[in-house]
DNA sequence: CTAATTATTGACCGATTGGTCATTTAATAG
DNA sequence: CTATTAAATGACCAATCGGTCAATAATTAG
């Protein structure tokens, strides 16, 4: 017998999940979680507030599920450019310009936008951007301890401290290009810590 | 004649306009705009609806007095422990360790707060935010070209890079610190970049 | 066909939102 | 005293908030 993938019982959905929770989170992230409201969001997914709640849950539940596509999506995007560079050191670099470039579209970094605005308040997503962080902290330090191992950046400094001073500094430039400096001056920032590493 | 101070004609005012302000100040700091609510204001100060219209007009007006507040408090605490140390490297690192510390209190910086939460749609908010920047852009500047003359910091490096770097790891100490890192951990990676100068 | 199951719709809900205003109160001016 | 000015109060407002639900529609199971 084979498997096929047989419609479940009832009526079928007529929305494709990913476009919503691609909707939603466009939404959140423009406007932040307080400021988008749901009819807001039910104008962006094209769906009204009984779909929305049916399918979703609650504003929160929504959100998480946005955010934690936002996470996988930025993750992937980056990981996809960063594969297409051979070395460890042209990776990171590769990967930052990536990072810098999305978080200066004007709406900064959903995850860091998230920090400020609800992990105090929110053990939820603070849970949620701890594990997400702790992610690209590995990653981060992964391919900072290959870089030392090729001589690319220099053996005495610590893998897990680059990462955390590139997180930061990467944090701090979502945050900046939002109202205070420009593309060009963020990624010539980051290009210099990188630089002093080597 | 003297000029007294004498008393303007009319019923006065019975409340305290900097205690007001330091009471919306917190407000805002702590939940930010959306966030916090007219009913939450009156609580925190002790007005009620009309006197909070009557004094400072509507929210808008009054978060713009109490981000300006912060600013001004924040700038005047920092400059005070500044001017006890000596050299212009102690007075930086004395600097950085304040404003970490102050950012590490759960709450953040209120000026990244806005700049996250409100700038890219607040036209207002983010003019000022900008002059805020500019002010402190400079004062760093200086105080590192201080440090260059008297051979605490290489002279190769050229100041305002070196300012602007510390503004955006600052702006990424006080979003992780949120939810993500330890006040060790911020004052440490601060440390570090501040030791690569010498 | 009927029964069962799930999705869609939009009217509806109480609570809360930011904001206004007429009235009262407390002071000075003359 | 009266007149004038300004602050304080809380009732009041329309609009919006997040959320619910009964009615209807679309599908599968038998």
């Amino acid at each position: 017998m084979e498997k096929i993938a047989q419609r479940p019982v009832g009526r079928p959905r007529e929305f494709d999940e990913n476009r919503v929770l691609e909707a939603a989170m466009n939404a959140f992230w423009n406007k932040g979680y307080e400021a988008t409201s749901l009819a807001e969001l039910c104008r962006v997914t094209g769906l009204n507030k009984g779909s929305l709640y049916q399918a979703f849950g609650d504003k929160h539940s929504l959100f998480m599920r946005a955010l934690t596509h936002y996470s996988e999506m930025e993750y992937r995007e980056v990981m996809a450019v960063a594969v297409q560079h051979e070395s460890p050191l042209a990776r990171i670099r590769a990967i930052v310009r990536k990072i810098c470039d999305d978080a200066c579209g004007g709406r900064g970094c959903m995850i860091n936008n998230s920090m400020v605005e609800l992990a105090p308040h929110d053990p939820e997503v603070k849970a949620a951007l701890q594990t997400f962080g702790e992610q690209r902290m590995q990653g981060l330090t992964g391919v900072i301890g290959a870089a030392q191992l090729v001589g690319e950046i220099r053996a005495e400094l610590e893998p897990r401290k680059l990462a955390r001073q590139l997180m930061m500094t990467l944090a701090g430039a979502a945050a900046m290009s939002k109202g205070f400096l420009s593309n060009d001056e963020t990624n010539e920032t980051l290009a210099a810590l990188i630089d002093s590493w080597t």
